[in-house]
DNA sequence: CGCTGTCTTGAGGACGGTCAATGTTCGTGG
DNA sequence: CCACGAACATTGACCGTCCTCAAGACAGCG
């Protein structure tokens, strides 16, 4: 029914917004093919990107029901995305309203992912931040059949990861460089290659569990154990 | 509908767990009085909050279409809560679907505010956090008629502010002592006393958009004024 | 009273930002 | 085929923000 609905589909270019902070949405943006981020601009004009989108994501479903967007959208590579008009939305979820339900949980999967990264940036170290961003979007990857075994494109700069995990991007060419030190994982030319994916994992406390949607998934990140207890420290916090 | 839909009213005390990652969830938790957050344990159990939540917020709608929790639930203080079934919500989708999408535009209201603290964790430096948890807070008491003037309470210890800034509670009181010395706003006793609006608003880079449904509310943040422009640096990134 | 939890302050140090120079890659045009 | 420029990557030196550790003050409460 969504790839009936589809109103019009765009080949764009990289590097260019898409749409704009306050603007209205009359119509849901689906990735086919590339890269495309969200991101909320500060003052001075840098920014913070709050979301990467692969294809297979919508990117603004979450305007359907605000009707208006709190962030602007770009693509980071060049991308062939799809329109779906709000208007046929309305129709699907007034026919089946169970529908309705689905397309909801895919923002709330997205807003999962924004509690994520919140907590990467307020309780992380840098390394551990790239670490995080780094198994996740494979996960992602691997998800949708975009990872050769352990490595997978990643057309970002590293400005442009810097700007995911709020660091700079001399920053991140250092923590790149440590990560490949520690035979970790090799970041090159617009490829991730995970030599050692279960200290990955460990180093970004990474969570696989709201990707899982897929038993493969599952296998995969198996190594992924954790048991957090709260602690009573004079200090709750220390990064 | 959703009053009747109510199964249980609950008084619990402050600092008690609610709901564990992982969890199943069969019902919705709304917020009649005090303070509920959820946050996420790292594996030294110590933790980030990624949302706080106040009276009439629902807390983990989100798990009717997740069905599952990705975070932990607590109070903050002793609170009033309020449980409705997703029996009952299902029942109200099916009858209402337009309905189903105001349950929907409650939980993305949330996931903006998400991106909001992404963006607050990842850009800002310690003060300017401070600062804009401080604006958003008011901005959201101020619509629940639980501001007096340009006061309201704010029981949380200085180590909580932390917590969802990502900082120590030792840092946020040297932050607090400057807000003060600024004579910005004066946080004491679980009060909050904005002295400077305009300049926490600023300091912060407060954007009400997103909370604004009553024209009152945009009066107050009249002071909000921005435009950014994307500029192109060899940083993109510099907090 | 004497807990216990919270707040406050100081001293020292680590992490990551800032600035600046240089290297690398790649596309474009002479 | 090479020269040039633009964008990106890399490295070093320095420094500021915020964490860490530690000690003490204060308040509420049994």
């Amino acid at each position: 029914m969504l790839e009936d609905s589809i109103s019009e589909v765009e080949r764009i270019d990289g590097r260019r917004v898409v749409a704009r902070e306050r603007q209205e949405v009359t119509r849901a943006v689906l990735v086919l093919e590339g890269h495309v981020c969200r991101y909320i601009d500060d003052r001075r004009g840098l920014r913070q990107i709050v979301a990467v989108h692969l294809p297979g994501d919508f990117v603004d479903l979450h305007g359907y029901p605000l009707r208006t967007l709190d962030h602007n959208v770009a693509t980071l590579t060049p991308a062939l995305l799809a329109h779906i008009p709000h208007a046929a939305l309305d129709r699907i979820v007034a026919a089946h309203p169970q529908l309705g339900v689905k397309l909801w949980f895919q923002t709330m999967a997205d807003a999962a992912m924004h509690r994520r990264w919140t907590f990467r940036l307020g309780r992380m170290k840098s390394l551990a931040r790239v670490a995080h961003f780094l198994a996740e979007t494979y996960a992602r990857m691997y998800a949708i059949n975009r990872a050769d075994g352990t490595s997978y494109p990643l057309p970002l700069t590293q400005s442009d990861i810097g700007e995911v995990c709020g660091l700079t991007s001399v920053h991140i060419n250092r923590v790149l460089r440590e990560l490949r030190a520690r035979e970790i994982c090799t970041v090159r030319a617009g490829m991730v290659e995970i030599t050692n994916l279960p200290e990955l994992v460990k180093l970004g406390q990474f969570d696989p569990t709201i990707f899982i949607s897929t038993p493969i998934l599952t296998r995969i990140f198996a190594c992924a154990g954790k048991s957090p207890r709260r602690q009573h420290a004079q200090y709750r916090y220390s990064p």
